[in-house]
DNA sequence: TTGGAAAGTCAACAAGGCTGACATAAACTG
DNA sequence: CAGTTTATGTCAGCCTTGTTGACTTTCCAA
């Protein structure tokens, strides 16, 4: 098989060289997307764990403590631990379910909301420097090839929260 | 200011809408680009610490006990954990540097190689997956936002890394 | 009215971070 | 040569955040 062109395109940026240099990126990007909000955290005495909570009640405000689990992908065992935290300082709020009154509908309080507003910024900040420093094109290059990395239904979750009312 | 063009140029994906995509995607990305090392591993007993310092082992054999940790960001008494269970289980291999002898030069043994192969193999499927259904293009700026993200240090170490004898 | 879903809780455990203190050997420096 | 610095290893203890398993309470829906 031919190594420089197939069907007319070459597939170079296949090679196992390429790809090495991707996870590589991967893994040392990553660092730098979650240093910012972790250094505020642990000022405060708090985790990541803390923050993603915080994020995605954030995004989905009244969303079920299942359906935070799900985006979190952990067990309620682990998560109900920093959500016990979160909500005995006052940084969220847990209603019975109207409806369903089985169910938990979790907010962020108005404290919430500011911690949560500090660290997005924060990581906003880097993220944007990034943007910018790369340009329009690269970026919708990095979201193709981070979507099309995500298991299935995780990325389902994803669009869903991606493309929902904004 | 205008938001719609500067300079001529489109600062739309600037927005703090695209930003919180990007995060997002970062996020529930990540889970995809470790999920398969990480179901291969904990069959084995072992955990991602120990991939990643097999990765760096492997990228380079020989790099003394100091510049693994400063690769891998951690303290020596973490990652010394994770390299005396390796050592012991025959996977690493630690050598007294001739030149220098307090350093101890790390390598991977013929079975290391083997299972850091195997993870490899499955990690750099998922990317291959990922890179063909982007294309070229999406992987070049995928590449690039990543890069501007890392800090600066750490950014060095990659560049080293990814620049040094291939 | 009963089955099962949603949620919470307790207990126990493990991985993998961290700090601090200390030991050793080797290299370097004055 | 004496003293200091460097590289490494190790012990002890702590924290966060993940896991499983067992059990309870609540309460919707068939």
């Amino acid at each position: 098989m031919s190594e420089t062109a197939t069907g007319g395109e070459s597939l170079l940026f296949l090679t196992d060289e390429q790809l090495r240099k991707g996870i590589e990126a991967m893994f040392f990007a990553y660092r730098g997307f979650t240093a910012d909000p972790d250094r505020i955290l642990s000022e405060l005495d708090y985790g990541r764990a803390h923050h993603r909570a915080m994020h995605f009640i954030n995004r989905r405000p009244g969303l079920t403590v299942n359906a935070l689990l799900s985006l979190l992908g952990v067990t309620k065992q682990s998560l109900n631990r920093v959500l016990r935290t979160l909500i005995a300082d006052g940084l969220v709020e847990s209603r019975v379910g109207s409806h369903d009154r089985r169910e938990r509908h979790l907010r962020l309080t108005q404290q919430g909301a500011e911690l949560e507003q500090r660290l997005s910024l924060a990581q906003r900040a880097r993220m944007r420097a990034a943007y910018r420093a790369a340009g329009p094109e690269a970026v919708a290059g990095f979201r193709q090839v981070l979507e099309a990395m995500m298991d299935e239904e995780i990325k389902d979750q994803y669009l869903m929260l991606r493309d929902g009312q904004p």
